[in-house]
DNA sequence: CTTACCTTC
DNA sequence: TCTAGAAGGTAAG
């Protein structure tokens, strides 16, 4: 019935219970415990690699069922759960004596039998067993094989950079104890507080400009509102900010890294009931948020740190990384069927990056001219536009006025007519029904749609309509990792892994000679998914998949198409 | 604008 | 003094 197989931390539930219970009572070394909360009966000691009879089994987990059902509530535990699926609540209150109690394991197995069929009937009810069976329950066994993996680290480079950036640290404590005139705790919002308006008296220097006082006393603030108005004044406001900014990076990316590595690896935990949008979420670490740190070293000199550096394939590996190009924008144009938008991706067996190409219209520059922090832009501003955004974010975005900014997203629209339409229609849509659906089916339930709070119901539209769009993204990521799953599963010869999963982007460790044919074939099983047959999935654009190989995750280089190199 | 996680205050 | 939760920063689209 519920099983936690293979090592992985994934509780897995099934509906064969009796024959699955002997069978993994004879082949495992296993205790039965019952964890509240945390729904694992059997926990196996042994572990086992996953191979193709694995992948093909389904087992039903409660949890999922539950999410699908409704994504707000995300990590329910095991008596919630059938308070509030299943129709056998009161057997659970009434002939169990002592509801805090725990329950034996006999009638947990009941309740649980009990809980998956109202499930299961609920799921087919609103049409979304498919995508339980299919999508989750499939997903499940990948997620499980991911976390099993292990992510190699160089931690020798880990532990340089730590001691480069503890360095640094102390530098900048030592320039803020000159900058101050005497020592003190930099961390220590309490002594800097004493040490800006007791000793320096900032404050009086500005007294136009009104500081925010903590709630509690009626102290000034240290936050960094605070030292940004001050940082003109005096030296140590700038330096504090930088500090601020250094520790962060060391304790969140570099140290938080460290302390989730056991031996030389590390390997994130998923969860896959985490989101609302139906995508999944890492912890420990976050794989999701590295990303380049950039500060000035001793010398004028600028030191860059790459934390994605650090993650390195096995020895003979190499790391293949495929991205779905503009997902969400593809999807935005599939579902809005705006003339514009499909043009941008049907016509020009697109060379050309669309975010490049709007940063250069926008800004009135080559394309060529276009920087990485350019395109980067135009790829917020899109989101930002399409999703709702307001003047006032948009000119912050931008750097403009509140009033450019609104004629901004006035021509925007011009231009893309349909797009409009298409989140007046999404929103119609949600009103009439109360929830909105993905491309293949995921739902998501938005009570609060008809709210008369204009605030409330505005945000539950704009959620509605992120949702249609990141939802349906999500779907598209999850097929994909399936569908390499089970072809590389029943493969004889290719032996790729998949690492990681940032959204739209897969990460896989490859051996080093199968790194061409893997490539190849996971870009176009990817590209394939533009016809789903079996979802009744038909994208109006192509999708464009992007590859990258390297020696390290940091240091990735895209590697074209074979086929159009050797034209 | 939305979706996450993590640290600081 | 401690800690829960808001705020703010990061990522992704």
């Amino acid at each position: 019935m519920l099983l936690q197989i293979l090592g992985s931390k994934r509780p897995v539930i099934c509906f064969k219970a009796k024959e699955l219970l002997r069978t993994a009572m004879q082949h495992y070394r296993k205790e039965i415990n019952w964890k509240q909360g945390n729904i694992d009966l059997i926990t196996a000691n042994e572990t086992e690699t996953l191979s193709p009879p694995v992948a093909d089994c389904r087992v039903l987990d409660p949890r999922i069922a539950a999410w699908l059902l409704d994504p707000a509530d995300s990590a329910p535990c095991f008596q919630e759960l059938v308070v509030k699926h299943s129709k056998k609540t009161s057997w659970l209150k009434s002939e169990i004596p002592g509801a805090n109690k725990q329950l034996d394991v006999c009638t947990n197995l009941v309740l649980l039998d009990q809980l998956m069929m109202d499930l299961r009937a609920n799921l087919q009810m609103q049409g979304l067993w498919q995508l339980f069976y299919n999508m989750e329950l499939g997903l499940m066994t990948v997620l499980a094989a991911m976390e099993n993996h292990r992510i190699h680290v160089d931690k020798d480079a880990l532990k340089r950079t730590s001691d480069l950036l503890g360095t640094k640290l102390k530098q900048l404590e030592q320039e803020a104890h000159k900058a101050a005139g005497q020592q003190f705790l930099v961390t220590s919002s309490n002594q800097l507080r004493l040490v800006l308006f007791e000793k320096l008296r900032l404050q009086e220097l500005c007294e136009n400009k009104k500081l925010p006082k903590t709630v509690l006393k009626q102290h000034h603030s240290t936050s960094e509102v605070v030292l940004m108005q001050l940082q003109d004044l005096h030296p140590l406001p700038k330096i504090i900010l930088e500090y601020r900014q250094v520790h962060k990076i060391k304790s969140t990316y570099v140290d938080g890294i460290m302390s989730c590595m056991k031996k030389s690896y590390i390997s994130s935990t998923w969860n896959q009931t985490g989101t609302v949008s139906g995508r999944l979420s890492a912890k420990h670490p976050v794989i999701m948020h590295l990303r380049s740190l950039h500060f000035s070293g001793k010398e004028p000199e600028v030191v860059t740190i790459h934390p994605r550096s650090m993650f390195i394939p096995a020895e003979g590996w190499t790391f293949l990384a495929a991205d779905f190009s503009q997902v969400e924008l593809r999807l935005l144009a599939h579902l809005s069927s705006d003339p514009e938008l499909l043009k941008l991706f049907q016509e020009p067996e697109t060379t050309a990056d669309v975010f490049s190409m709007l940063a250069s219209q926008w800004k009135g520059i080559p394309e060529t001219e276009v920087k990485h922090a350019d395109r980067e832009q135009a790829k917020r501003v899109v989101y930002s536009v399409v999703y709702g955004a307001g003047k006032e974010r948009l000119s912050e975005i931008l750097g403009i006025t509140a009033d450019q900014a609104s004629q901004f997203v006035e021509s925007f629209l011009q231009k893309y007519k349909q797009v409009r339409a298409f989140t007046q229609k999404t929103i119609q849509q949600c009103q009439k029904q109360g929830y909105v659906v993905s491309i293949m089916g995921r739902r998501r339930p938005l009570p609060h749609i008809g709210a008369q709070d204009y605030t409330i119901r505005t945000q539950a539209e704009r959620q509605a309509v992120n949702f249609v769009v990141q939802g349906s993204a999500a779907d598209l990521c999850k097929i994909a990792m399936i569908k390499i799953f089970i072809l590389v599963a029943s493969s004889s010869t290719l032996t790729a892994r998949l690492i990681a999963q940032i959204h739209d982007e897969l990460l896989f460790e490859v051996e080093d000679s199968q790194v061409e044919e893997f490539a190849a074939v996971l870009k176009s099983t990817m590209e394939s998914l533009q016809h789903v047959e079996a979802l009744g999935v038909h994208l109006k654009v192509p999708l464009k998949v992007t590859l990258s190989t390297g020696k390290s995750w940091g240091s990735m280089t895209e590697l074209l198409d074979s086929r159009s190199c050797s034209h």
